[in-house]
DNA sequence: CCACATACCTTACGTCGTAAGGTATGTTTC
DNA sequence: GAAACATACCTTACGACGTAAGGTATGTGG
């Protein structure tokens, strides 16, 4: 696993969301869809890696969530912005309802503080 | 991926946290698991399916954090319980202050209100 | 021109969740 | 007592995902 220390990779799952959720307030590139992550979670460690990041961009395009397009960087290679189609924004909203719902499970079982009661 | 309707398997990555916090109050064994989860959630779906509880079951018990033993079972065939170990336990007090971190980094980005404004 | 940063991508691997199918044991029904 | 059913456990085969490691192309500064 290796998953014992990092105490990171509990993110598993909810990357496509996140990604999807930094692409929101506009369109962006692979290195700077990090750069976003990086600034929202505090720079403890990598929130995606770039191995992770690439292929799932590509997944996400190749279902329709997504849409890229070619353009020169400032600086370095040109870059490939994606944006949200608006399947992509029905999918994220779909996807955020789901995760509203995780988190009240959460918090009224495993976070809830009277962990060791009765059944 | 099939994932899209059945909107359940978002708790990839949270179902060994639900089991050892399923047996926080006590032994267990896999049929009782099921029962236990599903009664915390609803009924909608299935919570976790058999095929994936046994192995995750015997993971566990492998890394050390459940222990077993045989009991006959009121019917049908004879039970495998299961019981958190000391390791166990503050395994599971980790990963619930993981997610504790994490619902709150949820709570703050992808499920706040306020999701379209300026970077 | 050489080092470096930017930027994208791929291969190979391990883990996980699951459908599908199998086995063993007990109870109920005819 | 045989069939039908419920309980209970397990395995195989597969696909999806995250990642370490490594590779490629493009520009900038010494």
């Amino acid at each position: 696993m290796a998953t014992d220390s990092t105490d990171e990779q509990i993110l598993k799952g909810l990357l496509d969301t996140l990604v999807l959720h930094a692409l929101q307030v506009g369109p962006n590139y692979g290195f700077g869809i990090r750069e976003q992550l990086d600034r929202q979670f505090g720079t403890d460690a990598d929130v995606i890696k770039e191995a992770t990041l690439y292929p799932l961009l590509h997944r996400l395009e190749r279902k329709g969530l997504l849409a890229s397009h070619h353009e020169p960087g400032d600086r370095g290679s040109p870059r490939k912005y994606y944006r949200l189609t608006p399947d992509g924004r029905v999918f994220l909203e779909r996807r955020i309802a789901e995760w509203r719902r995780v988190a009240a499970l959460l918090q009224r079982t495993v976070l809830a503080p009277h962990s060791s009661e009765s059944p």
